[in-house]
DNA sequence: TTCCTTATTGCAACTTTTTGCAATAGCATA
DNA sequence: TATGCTATTGCAAAAAGTTGCAATAAGGAA
């Protein structure tokens, strides 16, 4: 759990408390490393911490977002799912058979450049999910 | 409602049904042309059809955007909002204030190649959401 | 027009997510 | 180490969204 502990000074920093919910939290999507559902992180955080609520997960997992430790995803069902905030990715899905794949940001970083100037507005976010059929689903139509 | 029934052929040709639901939640998407929620449409929809119910105005919604007659996205919020598919565009939201502006296709549509040919999916949705600080938020920082 | 198949709807129960508010507990300060 | 401010949590109730199933009705065929 020290991993989790290391976050607490950033929070502090911004004037926000590291608490044991937001320790467990942090920890259970640190060492899992790829995306889990609000759920998800609820059920394997009561393990580590007794008596934690799904209100708590979800505000907590909304303030993490906002605060840049970790990052939420759409992918495609209607549900958010979240991770760690490591190097800045985006998704590809298949709409047919639901295969993933991780697209660098590299990929995207001209077209932020010509979004920002196009628009004015400074972009904050990078992850994002582009869906499509994969190289297998295409066959079968 | 006469706009709605234009859709009739559209979907009869893939085997499905036109009904009073259909053709209702169609034209108050059509009239509106702006994003709604479900909630939103399920409120506009009962004025017109008496006895429309929620569960179906969800389930419609995603199947009309399944084929093609309606667009959903992601507003930041969590929460799905749809619209009638009428050119493709993607939005830019300011994380801060909710401002938002519309992102032509065209400004994208080299970075779908590229993601095409470097992934080898074939892209089907355009409707992204950017989030980032509108050029007013940039300032009050 | 009538009949028949089956896509679609409504209902009820359930799961997931959000919200207001009072109680709790970080942590900065002394 | 003790104190006080207020950020954060848990609880309970509400809102939003999903699912299974039986009843209904669109629309092709006769
Ligand atoms: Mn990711
Ligand atoms: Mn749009
Ligand atoms: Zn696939
Ligand atoms: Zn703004």
């Amino acid at each position: 759990m020290t991993c989790a502990a290391d976050y607490a000074p950033q929070l502090r920093a911004r004037g926000y408390r590291m608490t044991p919910q937001r320790m467990t939290i942090l920890h259970v999507l640190h060492h899992s490393g790829k995306h889990l559902s609000p759920v998800d992180i609820y059920e394997q955080a009561r393990k580590e911490l007794h008596g934690i609520t799904e209100t708590t997960v979800y505000r907590t997992l909304e303030f993490l977002a906002e605060n840049g430790l970790v990052r939420s995803a759409h992918m495609g069902n209607g549900h958010l799912v979240y991770e760690i905030a490591r190097h800045e990715h985006h998704h590809i899905k298949c709409r047919n058979c639901g295969s993933e794949m991780e697209v660098d940001h590299a990929l995207l970083a001209k077209l932020y450049r010509q979004l920002e100037s196009a628009s004015g507005y400074r972009l904050t976010d990078s992850h994002v999910t582009f869906f499509g059929l994969c190289p297998d689903c295409q066959k079968g139509e």
